[in-house]
DNA sequence: ATGCATTCTTGCACGCGCTGCAGGGTTGCG
DNA sequence: CGCAACCCTGCAGCGCGTGCAAGAATGCAT
């Protein structure tokens, strides 16, 4: 009944240490200060075979590899759902992908604590995350309407992501408890507060 | 009358030399074909001092250094001005920017015209202006009070770098003639007729 | 001009991130 | 059991970026 193989098995579980031991090492002696020779001497394992894991070393913090969108929230979205007005229905796409972290939320979580300190982290998230911009672009433009300008697009990718990294800043203002989508709410009527009635 | 020495002057024209030389061997070349050590002998001078000027070979390609706010713009938004309402208060905040590059509007439009094939750049420019969060971030304090929460002054921070980089997209998908800060006013208008209606 | 302090440039050695390649070992499957 | 696909590994090497210390250029005062 198994569908994944050893092979997968074993490749995912090696991925899984990779990402533990940067966090612990990270955690220890600042991430500035753990090399990627320590990480792999930590796994018992090759340099190069790091490599084959990650692009890049920052990436094995945020355990980066295919945070897709969910499927089903992304189809509604671009349908133009699910209630219709953008902004809360950004909101939900944001939500969805929040709900989905690829590795599991404590891992998702102590990443986060490690990105805190050092603001490149969030930066190559946000890079990456650009590898979904052409999915996300698509999105838009089902959306809003194929003449919909690039400018428009980018401006509502942005907008996502910074909504995603603001949500992040107020669940960890908040102590770090719960679940992080419980704050988006919050941010996004702080959002749309300002934007309509200025100030 | 001169209140520049010969010392600043030099060096403000070796800076503008690399800037140059960057840009013009990327645009030949492909930026990722383009080593420091190259740059260097272009401008016929030592690698070490590349790294005294820059502190990344891409900051020579935006040319970044001391982008700072203009102090009366800045001060007006703080104040809560001009009109009161803060989305074309951040347009006219923006617009002082574009207003003032550093090295003059080519250099600028040569830098965007790199960028544009390289996101990481447009990553390193919110890096660099990074270094201006914390002014922005106490002018939006001291605009929206003190009791704002981090995340709101960092979306209204991501908000405005998305304002300039929509802007630019739009500049340049329009054939890149005439003023950049034109195109300002079509993006947030957009902008605000996305979030205010829906859609 | 002359001497002196300050600043800027330079070469050197080095650490680290990251890559291509070539080989040997492991896994999956007929 | 044997073959094909895949994966790990060491090695050699490039490029970015830094600390250091010696030497050149500059600004300034005399």
């Amino acid at each position: 009944m198994e569908a994944e193989g050893l092979r997968a098995r074993k490749k995912r579980a090696r991925l899984e240490a990779f990402v533990d031991a940067t966090h612990r090492l990270a955690a220890e002696h600042g991430l500035e200060r753990v090399t990627v020779e320590a990480i792999c001497a930590e796994v018992g394992v090759s340099v190069r075979t790091f490599f084959n894991y990650f692009e890049t070393k920052d990436d094995a913090v945020l355990g980066l590899e295919h945070w897709r969108l969910d499927p089903v929230a992304a189809e509604t979205f671009a349908a133009g759902g699910p209630s219709g007005d953008l902004l809360p229905d950004m909101q939900a796409l944001t939500a969805s992908a929040l709900d989905h972290p690829p590795l599991g939320k404590e891992r998702m979580e102590r990443a986060f604590e490690v990105a805190k300190g050092h603001p490149e982290l969030m930066l190559r998230a946000y890079t990456h995350l650009q590898g979904l911009h052409d999915d996300l672009a698509a999105l838009v433009r089902r959306r809003l309407g194929d003449t919909t300008d690039e400018s428009v697009v980018t401006l509502v990718g942005a907008l996502l992501l910074a909504l995603a990294h603001a949500t992040f800043l107020r669940w960890d203002a908040a102590g770090g408890g719960g679940d992080v989508h419980e704050h988006l709410p919050g941010v996004v009527s702080d959002l749309a507060g300002i934007l309509a009635t200025g100030r």
